[in-house]
DNA sequence: TATGCCAAGTGAAACGTTACACTACAGAGC
DNA sequence: GCTCTGTAGTGTAACGTTTCACTTGGCATA
């Protein structure tokens, strides 16, 4: 693999002035650039990202840390930053880990030895990788916010809202809720949001917390098939909605023709399940986009106060929903 | 940020005793090996990959470029790529190509510029990116062989097959095919597997190649609600599965009451919809561990012949396919 | 006693790049 | 003719690691 050297070299000229001319600063005559970038050109030069690390201690590189590809927010948002990171000429790098706080402390040391300019985090839990103590670079969290850190995350209590506003426009006042799981902040904003909406007027005929993967525990199967005990299921995201759905249909309930259901994300199956589901879209693809512009001014050295983005959330009316039966 | 010259000057010991000792080589005594790492714990010590590459020439350091993360195929892949190479001391670099050829080449001028040690690569297409020419690391792909390569991929003619005895297990004679897209190896086997399986018994009433991701052209659309010219729908994938009952479903045709379909893949999805979908289960984590194993055999020189890996797939009946109705 | 060998450890060079301080020369201004 | 300034370019020292050839002393063997 040719080097500034090979093409110093074959110019006849100093490493310098190679250095210079490829990374396109000043001081080389227009002929002797030409010259220069037809010699790069010709050996085939590719800068060795890992010198120039070691000389500038900045790596080009991004550390992008997730609970669960299988998660279909994820894959969108890794997408998302994926791509904006390269097109600021950042590689990402990747960990995933598969939910499990051990998989996150090995990832996080592994990126720490690679000297990632920065992370992107969508943290587990509460608990921080003991191996993350004496990280010095930005970090930027997804969804979860923590004191100190700067976060980008959905308005999930407007899309609560929203749910609650659909509700009673459609006219329905009796809700099952199928909640996410307890101590989960996103899962929690979702349902006060809803909960706060309209107190008066809604009614929580029962409330379940169940997984983000969507398997229903025996009593939420039950809270589900027991007839007009609700006419509308809130659910903590678009899995658990799905899985509703079938639990339903499995038992002879048709939705929305007997039961309404709505989700919460949008992911992409919503508009290929039956029915196609109504359901809180946010903006995955520009939340990772902005997460990684976050990063880069964090990079950039333009120090403020930790921030927090928070994007406007909307609601996607399908098929889902109709008003409910009287009875 | 410590490095071997701080820990050597600390303990009062040469940075190449100090390098022998953190590498866990031979040359020192148990009582200053001690010590040593004492010193590196104290400090806070963590190699320095950039550095080391730059020695060693290698990075430890993996590509994975995709085409196209949210296929749910992919998020499964990478997740089994990452831990694997993890787990193994490699650092996952992720190219999300968005489908589009420039990104494929951007990426792996990225991931060579970075001196990554492997590529594991599922091709968009046929063609190889410009960028690529001169990459002189092993390279192992997904899913789709080309000549001269190492592929760890499914027995995608096998499913074919299963597929083809399922139908006429079930009575299904009159078979529509909507295969994946045109020029894509894997879906050539699927469908050759198919097709090749009982040709006296199976008639292919009509075929459509469609692409992976489940959009559906209006000759598909039409074929599709053409009454009784098939009864059951062979597709290329899940998706492209779930686009189709979906569509059926707008136009008042139910699955599998009126039209038996079949997916490819095994997306978890498959299992979430309805009806639930009959389709080929390919065991998508070990393939992407295998690729990590072959990639590190490959890396450690052991050279051999290109060489492919393929596992067994078995079919997975659900809902989505019963015995045609008579007429 | 001389010889060789081994364990324990050292010093310096190199990997490819960038940053910094420097030189050489041409032209402008007085 | 002299200094000043700017343009075009050079040489060298790092960055943190590994590798290689080397030293030193002790101990076993002939």
């Amino acid at each position: 693999m040719a080097t500034l050297r090979d093409i110093a070299h074959a110019v006849g000229v100093s490493v310098t002035t190679v250095s210079n001319v490829v990374n396109g600063r000043p001081n080389a005559s227009p002929e002797l650039r030409a010259r220069v970038l037809a010699a790069a050109e010709e050996l085939g030069y590719r800068p060795n990202r890992a010198a120039r690390a070691m000389r500038t201690g900045r790596t080009s590189t991004l550390g992008l840390v997730l609970p669960d590809l299988t998660n279909p927010f994820f894959p969108e948002l890794a997408q998302a930053v994926e791509n904006t990171a390269r097109s600021a000429g950042l590689l990402v790098c990747l960990i995933d880990s598969q939910s499990r706080p051990e998989g996150e402390a090995d990832g996080f040391a592994l990126l720490m030895q690679h000297r990632v300019d920065g992370v992107i985090w969508c943290p587990l839990g509460a608990t921080t990788p003991p191996t993350l103590k004496d990280f010095d670079k930005p970090i930027v969290l997804i969804d979860r916010p923590r004191a100190g850190y700067d976060v980008v995350q959905s308005d999930y209590a407007m899309g609560g809202r929203l749910l609650a506003a659909h509700a009673l426009a459609t006219g329905h006042t009796r809700i099952g809720l199928l909640s996410g799981p307890h101590g989960v902040e996103s899962a929690r904003q979702r349902r006060d949001g809803f909960v706060g909406a309209h107190p008066d007027s809604l009614e929580i005929a029962w409330e379940i917390n169940v997984d983000f993967d969507g398997t229903l525990p025996p009593e939420a199967v039950t809270a589900l098939t027991r007839r007009r005990s609700a006419t509308l299921v809130v659910c903590g995201n678009d899995l658990i909605a799905i899985s509703a759905i079938r639990c339903l249909a499995e038992r002879g309930l048709r939705v929305p023709h007997d039961v309404s259901v709505t989700g919460f994300d949008n992911i992409r199956w919503t508009d290929l399940v039956t029915p196609r589901l109504t359901t809180i879209a946010q903006p995955i693809g520009a939340i990772g986009a902005k997460a990684v512009e976050v990063m880069l001014e964090r990079m950039s050295g333009t120090a403020h106060v930790s921030r927090r983005t928070i994007f406007d959330v909307a609601l996607v009316t399908r098929d889902s929903v109709r008003p409910p039966r009287r009875g």
